[in-house]
RNA sequence: GUCCCCAUCGUCUAGUGGUCUAGGAUACCGCCCUUUCACGGCGGCGACACGGGUUCGAAUCCCGUUGGGGACGCCA
């Protein structure tokens, strides 16, 4: 059985990258009907915020990816993090360390600066006593040799065991470390599959050493790529959005952004749409892309725009009120506004903030469309226009429509010393959905009322 | 600095030795539709990083150069 998880360490939200790999092994475990797990990363205690898993679960929640099992949090589990490291200790195949932080630094340094180390990381590899002194546990990697892993996206990759250190599986305050932890639960949870960002490719070596240590199967690996910001460096907080609920906020659909996200170093062919079953059913790991990619806004706005339009109105109605704060649900023109507007917004907050517009009318109006657009004929074409409103009844955008082309003929005018006024009088410029679409939602007296204030606002000059 | 990874239009990508005068999408530009702005339709611009091999033949294989990225923690 197909066994993957997502193991994120709780420092603060989800990130948009983390996404994209849940997102990978999630469709990797549906796709097999294997189990999709949940660990939440948590050793190192001063690190982490309660908040943090919060917020992590909610974006999951908002995107829609379920999990199997409950939830599983590693800081829970000391005490068989524990149990191994004694195992370990006792095989001798790792030892306690007594080197300073102090000592450490030296090395590290030394190690950047590309010199020897005058004090040897190794020191208490082989020591047999006990010292009264803190410590840490450290894990004896093989000193010569090779290492070799099939990663399913990159290949073969091969390490010099040389190149490893001895590194720490147990801290001095007690709790254990990423590296050590990942293995024991990994195994535990009997995850099969682990899609991660190459950024753990290192790591790997040192816990296949572990899985060995203990005589474990080992996973199957793939490395996927980071994502890249603009500049094309790793993505982070300066870039923008990389906590995704800030695209809640920002008006996009979860859907679009899954599908934005499984297009980022995956492709199928040439298709750009996936619903989320497609993606279930075409995904596969070794279709992953070994390079990078760049995180593009401008491909995100268009999925998004193409699933607002798909989208049923009722559901954005709800979303806008939801998460916008705007609340149409009573409107009984609300179909028609939707319709206009979801085949020209690209986003939620777009869509918020046209109404708004609509809605609310104007308290000035665009000089350039008015100089354009706005001379004395027209200002009498709008009062006679006003007038002639008085005995019709449109209720409509066809009925709106029909009665401007009779008010057109009616006076031999052409549309330009009509409509676009009337737009003017409306909202204050000349942009928007369809004038007729408009007039119908605000209705005759509203539309009656702004353009008798824009008329009183004209004679003021 | 050391080690590792990567390299097709601006961006996401198709392409796995001949079907490539390199396909799609997005962005951009133009035209059409249209009272406006969008949407939509049509068209255009635009890439195999460079240099060597291998081969009858290379975007595809090998080597080097260059460029980019990542890892070098008692973070994960």
């Amino acid at each position: 059985m197909v066994v993957t998880r997502f193991a994120p360490s709780p420092t603060g939200y989800l990130h948009i990258g983390g996404l994209r790999t849940a997102l990978f092994n999630w469709l990797w475990a549906r796709k097999n009907n294997g189990k999709f797990r949940l660990r939440i990363e948590d050793t190192d205690l001063e690190r982490n915020k309660q908040e943090a898993v919060e917020a992590i679960l909610k974006a999951f929640k908002w995107v829609n990816l379920d999990w199997d099992e409950e939830v599983v949090f590693q800081s829970k589990r000391f005490d068989v993090y524990k149990k191994y490291i004694n195992d370990l200790l006792k095989k001798g195949l790792a030892y306690k360390c007594y080197l300073t932080k102090e000592e450490l630094e030296i090395i590290r340094e030394a190690k950047r600066k590309g010199e020897e180390p005058p004090i040897d990381i190794r020191k208490y590899r082989d020591f047999k006593g006990e010292l009264d002194k803190p410590y840490v546990v450290r894990f004896k990697t093989p000193l010569t040799g090779e290492l070799c892993f099939e990663d399913g996206v990159k290949g073969k990759q091969c390490v010099k065991l040389e190149e490893i250190e001895d590194f720490v599986i147990l801290r001095s305050d007690g709790t254990p470390t990423y590296n050590f932890v990942v293995v024991v639960d990994d195994h535990e949870m009997e995850i099969s599959d682990i899609i991660r960002g190459d950024d753990h490719l290192r790591n790997t070596f040192k816990q296949i050493l572990l899985y060995k240590a203990f005589g474990w199967d080992v996973p199957k690996f793939y490395h996927v790529p980071m994502i890249h910001n603009e500049k094309g460096a790793k993505l982070s907080k300066r870039d923008g959005a990389v906590d995704v609920m800030e695209y809640k906020k920002e008006g996009y659909l979860p859907e679009a952004l899954l599908n934005f996200l499984v297009r980022l170093g995956w492709s199928y062919g040439d298709q750009e749409i996936f619903s989320i079953e497609e993606m279930i059913k075409l995904f596969d790991p070794k279709d992953i892309n070994k390079a990078p990619s760049r995180f593009d806004k401008e491909k995100l706005n268009w999925l998004n725009s193409h699933y607002i339009k798909n989208s049923p109105n009722e559901r954005l109605i709800k979303l806008l009120k939801e998460d916008f704060e705007v609340d149409i649900e009573d409107h009984d023109k609300k179909e028609i506004l939707i319709d206009e507007l979801k085949e020209r917004v690209k986003t939620l907050k777009e869509m918020a903030q046209e109404i708004q517009k609509i809605l609310t009318p104007p308290n000035s109006y665009d000089e350039k469309a008015v100089k354009k657009f706005i001379n004395d004929e027209v200002i009498s074409n709008l009062r006679e226009f006003l007038v002639f409103l008085n005995d019709k009844n449109p209720k409509l955008p066809p009925e709106w429509h029909e009665v401007m082309n009779e008010f057109l003929n009616l006076k031999g005018i052409k549309p330009k010393a009509l409509m676009p006024p009337l737009r003017i009088c409306m909202v204050g410029d000349t942009k928007g959905i369809d004038l007729s679409a408009l007039l119908s939602v605000l209705g005759k007296d509203e539309v009656k009322k702004r353009i008798s204030k824009f008329l009183a606002n004209f004679e003021v000059f």
